[in-house]
DNA sequence: CCATTTTGTATAGCGTGCTATGTATTTAGA
DNA sequence: TCTAAATACATAGCACGCTATACAAAATGG
């Protein structure tokens, strides 16, 4: 019926829709619950360090930490070894916030893969991982 | 290493962005070419027919629309029968672009696969349509 | 037949993603 | 050392997705 491109589309925008529908009381957008979860083991991280971890452009994750940083999410510190780095630290607000999301990700992931036995679940997410390598950029 | 959201997240963005490479010189964005070829076998489609087959809600379309009428791709006519209704029409430049980017989504659709077997692709397609059908609203 | 509801589009406003570009700072190399 | 390259970030501008809203036309129900 659909190619593996519309799929991966579609199944990616009900993913988000999902996460964004579960955290809408929090006023957590599905790319900015990624950077507190990305920051919950330790926060202080540049913004490089979260663009190489969350795979996304550098001028992407720079938009969303203004957002965030202008939702009281996160603050933005100089980095004192690196002048032109900033350090992102998690705010009050924003950990408490991501407390609430994470357990709320946890189980959209759970949802999504409802319908699959363990085993599936394994080769489905092997199969994703396959697919993102050969699709590469050459 | 990464949930299913994240993966499913970053396998459409890098489907999307061959597709984009791909099609780079054709002038052609790839939500553009989903509209195309879902008027390969007959066009005259309304607004209404596009969003119930390319699953994007009815604002995503009509805006999509309107950047295909501006680049020359696609007329839009009041309907006959109905004119709250607009029929969509694809112009000559429209059907010549969709040939080229047609094979080149095919090709981009092959490579992305290009890791799996044929069952596993199967298999690959069917655990999408059962996370997308476990992740509709409630 | 007329009022209400439904349907088809459009628009505003926003988040997220991208490329391209600019600027400052750091690093490397001649 | 001093210039050139690389690196970190910001900004502009765009595509595409969403929700919310508005409006006109069609369909429905009394």
């Amino acid at each position: 019926m659909h190619s593996a491109g519309f799929l991966a589309n579609f199944m990616a925008r009900r993913f988000a829709a999902a996460l964004q529908d579960d955290m809408r009381d929090l006023g957590l957008a599905p790319a900015q619950f990624m950077v507190l979860a990305e920051m919950l083991e330790g926060d202080g991280l540049t913004q490089r360090a979260l663009v190489d971890r969350l795979q996304v452009e550098q001028a992407t994750m720079a938009n969303t930490l203004s957002r965030m940083e202008r939702d009281g999410l996160i603050r933005r510190v100089a980095s004192a070894e690196d002048r032109r780095a900033r350090q992102v630290f998690v705010t009050e607000k924003g950990r408490e916030v991501r407390d609430a999301a994470f357990e709320r990700a946890l189980k959209v992931n759970a949802r999504a893969t409802s319908g699959l036995t363990e085993e599936e679940t394994e080769q489905f997410l092997d199969f994703m991982r396959r697919v993102i390598a050969a699709l590469k950029r050459s």
